[in-house]
DNA sequence: GCGATGAAGTTACTATTGTCAACATATGTT
DNA sequence: AACATATGTTGACAATAGTAACTTCATCGC
């Protein structure tokens, strides 16, 4: 790496275009940046990517895969160390995922839009899996120690990815708590219930 | 109603636009449309909706409203007769919030896209929470008759409404279930999950 | 070495779009 | 009847996604 600075052709436009779109994606219109625009900024003409890409859209869910890949990496990099119960271990991912979400608001939007799953259904839905396998695990792990309640693995899964999901959204809309002072607290309290769902009775 | 086909001022071209609006956001494109097409359609040339709208964004965003507002009638409307527990109530609604979602995908995303909320963001909130008022009451009354577990009010409003939020719009991406034969049971369980955290501890 | 082959970029063009400004026509108020 | 206003229309503009045809360069068989 750290080549001449102009090369003809610019050694992996690939990647940089990606990169760029990445940040441009962070900004005020999120997705509706202009290919044009991209292409300026990578210092490339405009139609530089459609060897890359064969569409915006295509685009689109190269970032959205990405995303997904970031959040697993996010969520297994929030797993607290050994000493951790279950539950905190479960309470400091779901933490991890909202904060994912707010932190990446355009991004995460992305990953779920309609926009990009038109182009990437399939290997979206597999990332994704693949981004909450970390957190099945960990119910299913839950029901063995029995702190959770017995049911069907893929239920309480979907309970809870939705629950996070629901969750991040509305933070991101400013629409959780009753004011924006209060929304972080409203959103700790939502995963409180969440796992008073998921628990087994206490003895 | 029912005038002659062919005025030359049309009568009410604003309500005319937004229920042709309406229909073509139930189409593929979601609110892709072009204003040309929707002008096309209502059989006027294409720059007479800003006579109506500043621009699109402040269409897209009646949408919206009209959206909330389709969503406290549905509510309302799934709220079952007197003989019902609180308990019947408040799943009864919660499917029926779900079905909302899942039978007009586009509509349901439209209203909490960032286009949306970008020109009516007071407004939608407002709306929105108008449309969740009935679960609001729901969720009081069973605080008081003791079905629900004690905890301040806006907490389990956060809660509940997130975790619809998220079953609604992963049933629409398929991403629920482990696939989509199961995406119906997974969608009830999690509604089941949900009521689990919420309410108190069988005596 | 070396020439051809194809990948990576560019320039020029098309069709479409949102929006604006200037104009036209109906409506209703006095 | 005449004017002011709301409602529509025509025609333009700048910007966009995408295509096609051309150029440049790097690599690989020889």
């Amino acid at each position: 790496m750290n080549d001449e600075p102009k090369r003809y052709h610019h050694g992996d436009l690939r990647r940089a275009m990606l990169d760029t779109a990445m940040e441009m994606l962070a900004e005020d219109n999120g997705w509706q940046f202009t290919l044009r625009e991209l292409a300026r900024r990578a210092g490339v003409s405009h139609t530089a990517s459609y060897k890359h890409f064969p569409d915006k859209a295509a685009l689109l869910a190269e970032l959205a895969l990405i995303g997904m890949d970031r959040l697993r990496v996010a969520l297994l990099a929030a797993r607290p160390p050994a000493p951790a119960t279950l539950r905190e271990q479960f309470l400091e991912m779901s933490r991890a995922y909202v904060r994912f979400g707010t932190a990446n608001p355009n991004l995460y939007r992305l990953m779920f839009s309609a926009d990009a799953r038109a182009a990437a259904s399939l290997r979206l839905k597999e990332r994704g899996e693949a981004a909450l396998a970390v957190l099945v695990e960990l119910i299913e792990e839950g029901q063995g120690t029995g702190w959770l309640r017995r049911r069907e693995v893929y239920e309480q899964t979907s309970a809870g990815w939705a629950h996070l999901h629901g969750v991040t959204l509305l933070t991101m809309d400013g629409l959780l708590g009753p004011d924006t002072v209060r929304s972080d607290h409203a959103a700790e309290a939502a995963l409180q219930i969440l796992l008073e769902g998921l628990e087994a009775e206490k003895s």
